[in-house]
DNA sequence: TGTACATCAGTGAACGCGCGTTCACTGATGTAC
DNA sequence: TGTACATCAGTGAACGCGCGTTCACTGATGTAC
């Protein structure tokens, strides 16, 4: 019942919780460590114990970030059938329920300026993404050209449906979603 | 010789410059009134009477963006032979030269939220955008499911180029670069 | 052609605000003996 | 089991800074007569 114990007990854990709705709600223009520690309920200066300053915030983000990011696929390819190609289609289904899902995480890990990109933690999650994503590609009798064909058409889909572009994908839902994504992704196959 | 008369004479379109070179250099992350100002060597004050505040400059910006990013691909399609499917392939060529000649303005265009997406002149430039790109490929006998393969192949290609990931494509100059492209493309058409 | 006046474009000082950073501090936890 | 002490996590006041906004102003341009 003791409301508030002088030590949070996980703080760094709710600091990326409340960064992301930060991200969600403000975009990565108007984030900033004390909107961050508000929403979190902690004094302002608190999160420099756990994060040095924005940019070590948002990196840790993007990093947990990229693993959401694989694990969104993961659970794609757990419900499908075990063949290379119906594991690459729904790793890249994967892909676009997570833009989806989580604009602002995706826009972080691809686009921002304000993570530092060469930090290790950064660098191995992003490697290991994309190394499950080329993975699938090889597996299903993909070669070089053939990563960049589905990953450009599976990224350009998430972007677009993301950005409430291409409104006759982004309308549909359900298995009927899924089949004109499938539908897409076929296209760029081997 | 007179180096500083009172009236600048064409700030408008000179703010508009500083702007861009501004979000090429920062990211819509640190843009600010002042910032432009400083880099046209003008009151701080002064954009106010020419765009309000921020979202007002970014949104002329934007709209800006739009005409470049559709002069871009006029500029390819120019150049390339008349029948409809070369016309198509020669439209995201320059819908990728964009992206990659002007990053800034290409994120400021799909993902800001700093922008006034309602406002009248940034809805008929992005509209005559979109329109360029879907009546090329149309005309080249794609219809629904054909307008969205494409683009997002080509907004796939141009987004992950642009980030330096795509490592393969983002290597090649000239014309091996643009026969990469090509070759991605042609697996979205009909 | 000349004069008066309204309108427009840009200035520069002032304001209040939220930001990141620093600092001395305090409460809690863990470890040595 | 108890005590002392170091270390860690979080506090809250203070600072300087750049921002957007406001305001009275001034220099330039255009228009009426």
């Amino acid at each position: 019942m003791d409301k508030k114990p002088y030590h949070h007990g996980n703080l760094r854990a709710a600091l990326l919780t409340a960064a992301e709705a930060e991200l969600v709600e403000q975009g990565v223009e108007g984030f900033s460590l004390r909107s961050v520690a508000r929403r979190a309920g902690v004094s302002h200066a608190a999160p420099k114990h756990h994060f040095g300053d924005t940019a070590g915030l948002l990196t840790a983000l993007a990093a947990e970030g990229f693993r959401l990011f694989t694990a969104a696929q993961s659970a794609r390819e757990a419900e499908a059938a075990p063949d290379a190609t119906s594991q690459l289609l729904a790793a890249g289904l994967g892909y676009v329920d997570f833009a989806c899902a989580r604009p602002a995480l995706f826009r972080l890990i691809f686009t921002s300026k304000r993570v530092d990109e060469s930090a290790p933690v950064l660098l191995d999650a992003g490697g290991a993404a994309y190394q499950h994503l080329a993975g699938r590609i090889e597996a299903a009798g993909g070669r070089e050209p053939d990563i960049a064909a589905v990953w450009a058409i599976v990224h350009g889909l998430a972007d677009l449906i993301m950005a409430g572009r291409l409104g006759l994908v982004a309308e549909l839902t359900g298995e009927a979603r899924d089949h004109a994504i499938v539908g897409l992704m076929r296209r760029a196959l081997p």
